[in-house]
DNA sequence: CGCCAGGACACCG
DNA sequence: CGGTGTCATGGC
């Protein structure tokens, strides 16, 4: 067990900020994570801390970097003009979001299903995938890791269809051709500037620049690239007038996105 | 039942 | 380059 207080963390405005769908509420203050082929119980007490169930070298050594608690989130602030209400509103709504720093693979496909689908219909996919496909974690009841690339190749489109995937399947079947045979190397991609891993992504068979710049910002944790999907176009249309000042935020608008979506969602 | 969802893609002018 | 129709399915 252990027991953290740490600034600018928030487990439920995380569970909810749509970066991670197997991070799920279990009761008044407690949480389930499936992550890293693991399972991670927390525990929110009332006087503002936390409880991990791990113990002190499985959090230093995975979760400290998973939950990017090594980061300093109010420097993120400093730019926003105390003029921008909705921004302002937005950090202070938002607050103990952080960006997680999940993996590529497990990322490029979740992202792949979330076109065109809304966050339970994304939970419930992903949830549906990992059952059939994924291996169940030792030691926990009816908890499977997310499915190893060899695992979605290997099952076929029409087994995919049947996970609630519609017209995606034959997306995520590509995908995981690809890096199963090794023609996509994601590991590999980390070491290539933004551009370059932004460009390496959009050859992957259903994946566009919304899907590869959170591909990008949650599994590569590059926090300049700037997700927009339907609600962030809608934020901007109507609280920007069809320009966010994106520059002003350069290096780190990604995590301005994520407190954008949080709040605008939330409403 | 109808509308919408953390879009991508082919096609068009 | 920018606009338009289509894609399959579930949540609300």
């Amino acid at each position: 067990m252990v027991t953290i207080k740490a600034d600018y963390f928030d487990i439920g405005a995380i569970a909810e900020s749509g970066q991670c769908f197997r991070l799920d509420r279990t009761g008044e203050g407690s949480f389930r994570l499936i992550a890293l082929d693991r399972v991670l119980r927390i525990l929110q007490t009332g006087d503002g801390s936390y409880q991990f169930d791990c113990t002190p070298e499985e959090f230093d050594s995975l979760w400290r970097p998973y939950f990017d608690l090594d980061e300093d989130y109010a420097r993120y602030a400093v730019n926003v003009p105390p003029a921008d209400q909705f921004l302002q509103a937005a950090l202070a709504f938002g607050r103990g979001i952080r960006i997680l720093r999940q993996t590529p693979w497990e990322m490029l496909i979740t992202f792949i299903i979330s076109q065109r689908k809304n966050i339970p219909a994304i939970k419930a996919a992903v949830a549906t995938l990992s059952r059939r496909y994924g291996q169940p974690i030792a030691g926990e009841a009816d908890c499977f890791a997310f499915p190893a690339p060899q695992a979605l190749a290997a099952c076929g489109d029409t087994a995919l269809r049947a996970c609630a995937l519609g017209y995606r399947s034959g997306y995520i079947e590509a995908a995981a051709r690809m890096v199963a045979d090794g023609t996509l190397d994601l590991e590999g991609l980390r070491a290539l500037d933004d551009e370059a891993l932004h460009q390496a992504l959009l050859r992957v068979p259903g994946v566009g620049t919304k899907v590869a710049n959170c591909v990008m910002l949650f599994g590569y944790h590059r926090i300049a690239a700037f997700p927009r999907d339907v609600w962030i176009n809608r934020i901007i249309d109507a609280e920007y007038g069809g320009a966010f000042p994106l520059e002003r935020y350069a290096g780190y608008a990604g995590v301005i996105q994520q407190y954008m979506f949080f709040y605008a969602r939330s409403r």
